[in-house]
DNA sequence: TCGTATAATGAACACGGTGTTCGATTGCGA
DNA sequence: TCGCAATCGAACACCGTGTTCATTATACGA
């Protein structure tokens, strides 16, 4: 991709961001964007067709990279061994959305959550898809998927109002809350 | 309260809701509301202050009636003898809840959902906390609090989406994922 | 039943944000 | 070096918002 573009569409997420710490989503016009990004009206409407379209993609982008499967060195944590179990899948995941988890908060407050979250549960849903394999007798095999990704994400986002844990600790939690995993 | 203002609020909560089934939240405007009520466009405005506080207001409408303590005879369920346990306390509000069953599917559904659950997860969190006595080692009250809520909250959602099931079979999948409760 | 207070009306208005257009300019990549 | 694609930014039409105010309608107490 043409390097111009590249850098547009970065100026535009991190203006975008940056205005999310103080306004709502809602309250976000897109001439702030364009002013804090300090591009041009109509190369924004070239990006994005809408605010919603810039926060789908802003969204797609986190989590292209946290739900990538690729090991990265520079990351703060080493599962390079490869990962064998949920439980080392579960905190992989919860180590690259601390690493993201700046812009993460903002996003989850003040609504742009409910897209965000719709995101997250698509990807979390592949996820848990394939470790559903034995079923509880007497709940739907639907009701348990999306109760599994519905607690994950609503963990994470209880996590990232309270971020004294570590990833390890909310693997943990987690797990002891659905004795009928692992 | 002033008969004509009940008429008028009334007015307003059927035309958003009837808009609601057609367009997504955002793309309701607030001339539509008042056309489709039927009211003069200052009418709207004394009554709210912008189509925010109407669906703030209509949810607050909506959980006063479904966690009202008061026994209701025209409804379609009999817990006039008293409710002893948790069991029931969640099965009487599912029933209540599926009384306005068509008004929640459209809340939930296209942007107003976040609105409509962060309401009833407020009004959760009362009926829950007083449940949580008894703590599960390891695992913070506030993370288990939080989780409780929400799990219920999206067990809701989930069932406004698959409706084929009773509020007592909703009550036994809830239960049946947090055997730390009863 | 009557009188008063209060609610509803609806046209008109200013304001602000949206999304588009287009010709000129810049700079990437081959 | 050259050609093409991206950026720029001013100008524009459009639409929805929220307010104002004089007028009409209606509820409710006396």
């Amino acid at each position: 991709m043409d390097r111009r573009q590249q850098k547009t569409r970065q100026a535009v997420f991190d203006a975008f961001i940056g205005l999310l710490e103080k306004r709502p989503y809602a309250g976000i016009t897109v001439q702030q964007i364009i002013d804090r990004a300090d591009i041009g009206r109509s190369t924004f409407y070239q990006h994005f067709g809408t605010k919603d379209e810039l926060l789908e993609a802003l969204c797609t982008d986190i989590f292209e990279h946290v739900f990538s499967e690729e090991p990265r060195r520079e990351s703060t944590h080493d599962f390079s061994r490869g990962r064998r179990n949920l439980r080392d899948e579960i905190t992989h995941i919860l180590y690259h959305l601390r690493d993201n988890g700046a812009a993460i908060r903002r996003l989850l407050s003040g609504g742009s959550g409910e897209v965000f979250m719709r995101s997250f549960k698509e990807y979390l849903t592949k996820v848990f898809a394939g470790e559903l394999k034995n079923a509880v007798p007497g709940i739907p095999r639907d009701y348990l998927l999306n109760h599994l990704v519905c607690d994950f994400a609503e963990t994470v986002r209880w996590w990232m109002h309270n971020g004294q844990y570590s990833p390890e600790e909310i693997s943990g939690f987690f797990l002891g809350t659905t004795p009928f995993l692992e």
